[in-house]
DNA sequence: GCCAACGTTGGC
DNA sequence: GCCAACGTTGGC
């Protein structure tokens, strides 16, 4: 079967300057959790400990303002926030191999609702996400698509937390499949 | 706590 | 370079 979404992966090249691109992050809360990442404030924290070459090489396709979901993993199970990255792929302070990389990230603003697995699981529009197809991938791409999807799910604006100059000029077709 | 999925390692 | 064994993740 051929893919009929475009290609998450293809995000690392050929990107489109100025247009933010999205990404999930997973985290097990009781070892770092959204409520930690908000008290970071403005410094933000450096996503360390991926040890899985897809995952970083995610990373190192982020770019200064991309967005991505904080997602719970394990207990919750449920995307809770909205992060924006604010330091590009760089080697992890202490790691001995020299193979893995971080990136920073700072929190943006919480999901008014937050999107449970569950959710994810039964809407049919986000059945394609990384989430569902690659449970086990700690840092995902996240299509445009879903990512309005997601948003919309979860009661808040997209447009609220993506910059000003990034942002559509018309709402576009992204209630193409109200109905 | 169990187990399926799946990435990684190492023998050949 | 293949593939079986192993380890880890993460949902249930």
């Amino acid at each position: 079967m051929k893919k009929q979404i475009p290609t998450p992966t293809s995000s690392a090249a050929g990107r489109k300057p100025g247009v933010p691109m999205y990404w999930l992050f997973k985290s097990e809360p009781d070892v770092f959790s959204w409520d930690m990442l908000v008290a970071r404030g403005a410094k933000g924290e450096p996503w360390t400990g991926v040890r899985n070459y897809l995952a970083r090489n995610h990373m190192r396709a982020m770019q200064v303002g991309d967005l991505g979901f904080f997602y719970h993993s394990n207990i919750g199970k449920e995307i809770v926030g909205v992060l924006r990255v604010s330091k590009t792929a760089y080697p992890e302070p202490g790691d001995a191999t020299g193979k893995w990389e971080c990136v920073e990230v700072v929190a943006v603003r919480a999901l008014p609702k937050s999107v449970t697995l569950g959710d994810v699981k039964a809407d049919t529009a986000l059945a394609e996400m990384a989430l569902v197809k690659s449970m086990r991938l700690s840092v995902q791409p996240v299509t445009a698509a879903e990512w309005g999807y997601v948003c919309e799910r979860g009661d808040l604006d997209a447009n609220s937390v993506t910059p000003p100059k990034a942002r559509k000029p018309k709402a576009k077709a992204a209630e193409k499949s109200k109905a």
